[in-house]
DNA sequence: TGTCAACACGAAAACGTTTTCGTTAAATAT
DNA sequence: ATATTTAACGAAAACGTTTTCGTGTTGACA
């Protein structure tokens, strides 16, 4: 077994000191060039590369990135982690993952766990548990410590620092005129309850869009799951209660959904009860991922384009730590432009599938 | 903007060095309980952690455990992400994740990335091109830098270490075995080409299974997928050629799928057929994930059981450097018990649903 | 009063790097 | 021949810890 070999090994060897290895391995033209082919041969042969960890203690910085999210068993947030992988990796950078799963204690633990010193900034998106309770401090806390966070999807205004975020609102608003203008009459809202900003948001967009369209909001015909238990283990919970929703409301003929696995409910309960989709009932889910794809019939949604914002988002905090090392660097000059906190929107698109006409 | 404080810091203020304050702070009785009061005041004031680099760099290893995975927007492997993360957390280790994309290059691109200090022991799946070429050299070159790996699902006998497996090959007997009950006489076989190994495990399994139910396999009722081009964006290609498998297979009452994937458009193929599913076919698909449970009909599958060999694998591979660390601390000891590498075997089963009767 | 243990603390090494600042010897300039 | 530059290298500090090994002061004891 062949321990990795470290410089000191090397100088001992070759008989020079550990600072004569280091400038020849860096082609340091302090040093000959016989003893700098010396050491690279010998460094070469021996597989020699240099321990990260060491690096990051004297650079104080670590080229890696903290994820932190909610939950990892998710079309989104795997979608987006692979675009934070993506572009982490191809700018240098590793990602190390923590999973809130949805608690605000597992949020600060995991955020203390890596804040120090084991990352140079996060990309998270908030815990339900942390929306509800509405303390952010441990964000904050972290922030003021110097470490850059970028917020996506579920993202708050009393954090200051840069978010990337679908364009709820106007992908609600789309998918809602396109029901509209498929001539549906009256059309359900399944959506969650109003702690998750983005539920709020895209409640708020089909609101919106019934007006524009001339149609008179009806509460009857907001149908809102309380989701404090992980639903995917209560799908009959949900079943039973979007079925004694259309038993009531006979006559809805469009549904919006804020993601895809009520929409796909709301496509099984409605086949259960004799409805034909398109036909009968057209909907529409937000969030495009598998079930959208693969459910027969396949699903009309709003895209959320996960990858891109992950893509996104690392751009952004790799962008201002790197902006941070120059700053410092040119501590002397004036140049105090602290870049101002951005707040990216995706757009959406709706992907026409079998569910609408 | 408070940056996070240091020993050295701490020392500085109070007057003291820097080796009372750590050992104040470990509660050291070297220390005056005076100065440890005062100590620990000052550190929680701040609030002091001590910096997980420094710490790395000093214990020689980083609770840091890496996860290499093909693909992380699959419900299998984010399942099994979120079992190593469990068990990681619990243990005190945090995970740092790299995609291979499915990528030769990456996956040794990415193992080197992490094997310079970074983590303690690797976690991992291999790639199909891996699988393909057959070079596993960067594997048993970590191992020999005496880096542990656990690997999981896709595992090959040419490198040493522990694995962690789905019992492949009974999980396809069960299912075929059940097909047979249900009275199916033509079973079909849907699967990958033969080089990922669970592919051909699963394709033994279904020949056994048909050999011991007095039925003679059909080479015309095994339909090879070829997945090296990804199929998640390619489904057309998939629906025509199991379109045109079951045209000219009419015969084919009983579906078996390596995958869920292939087993849901198979179901999607045969209702736009015309087959009623699972009057007319039935199908089972092999690993238990979003789809099966949400499509319609709900798919009968094998489970997989990913979260518990995630979990299974950060156990073993925890064990593994908790075992080496407390082994050279008893160096002079004779105490040579090097734990012989483990194979574990996750059994399956079959959960029914509304695909077969 | 002199010896020794106990107490409370500090100095320094170590982990593996990089980098600044010597230092020595040879080479060049005066 | 002397002064000065240059080439080639080493020593040491620094990053933030922990830990071993002093070391000085106090008090007890003979």
């Amino acid at each position: 077994m062949k321990k990795k070999i470290t410089l000191k090994q090397i100088a001992r060897e070759l008989d020079v000191s550990v600072s004569t290895v280091s400038k020849a391995l860096s082609n340091s033209k302090e040093i000959s060039e016989d003893t700098t082919k010396k050491i690279q041969a010998f460094a070469k042969l021996y597989n020699y590369k240099p321990n990260n960890i060491a690096l990051s203690l004297k650079n104080r910085k670590t080229k890696t990135i903290g994820i932190l999210i909610p939950e990892i068993v998710h079309h989104f947030f795997s979608t987006v982690i692979r675009g934070i992988e993506r572009v982490a990796n191809r700018r240098g950078y590793n990602v190390i993952v923590g999973l809130s799963n949805e608690s605000f204690t597992k949020e600060i633990i995991n955020m203390e766990m890596l804040a120090n010193g084991s990352i140079d900034g996060f990309i998270l998106s908030i815990s339900k548990e942390t929306l509800l309770k509405q303390d952010y401090h441990h964000f904050n806390a972290t922030i003021n410590q110097g470490m850059p966070i970028v917020m996506f999807d579920r993202v708050v205004n009393e954090v200051e620092c840069d978010k990337v975020i679908v364009d709820d609102f106007n992908g609600a608003v789309k998918a809602v005129k396109k029901l509209i203008e498929n001539e549906c009459k009256n059309i359900a809202l399944i959506t969650t309850m109003d702690y998750v900003s983005v539920g709020r948001l895209r409640t708020q967009g089909y609101l919106d869009a019934l007006q524009a369209g001339g149609i008179e909001a009806d509460s009857n015909l907001i149908l809102k799951i309380d989701d404090s238990l992980d639903v995917e283990n209560h799908i009959e919970v949900l079943e039973t209660e979007i079925a004694h929703f259309f038993k009531s409301n006979p006559s809805i003929d469009g549904v919006f959904a804020v993601n895809e696995l009520y929409a796909v409910t709301a496509m099984k309960v409605a086949r259960k009860l004799g409805l034909s989709i398109p036909d009968d009932m057209q909907v529409i889910g937000f969030t495009d991922g598998v079930l959208s794809k693969h459910a027969t019939p396949s699903l009309t949604t709003v895209s959320q384009h996960g990858q891109k914002m992950g893509e996104q988002s690392a751009n952004l905090l790799i962008d201002r730590l790197e902006a941070e090392e120059s700053e410092t660097e040119q501590y002397f000059t004036n140049n105090e432009k602290k870049r101002d906190f951005i707040k990216m929107v995706i757009e959406t698109e709706i992907i026409e599938r079998e569910s609408t006409k």
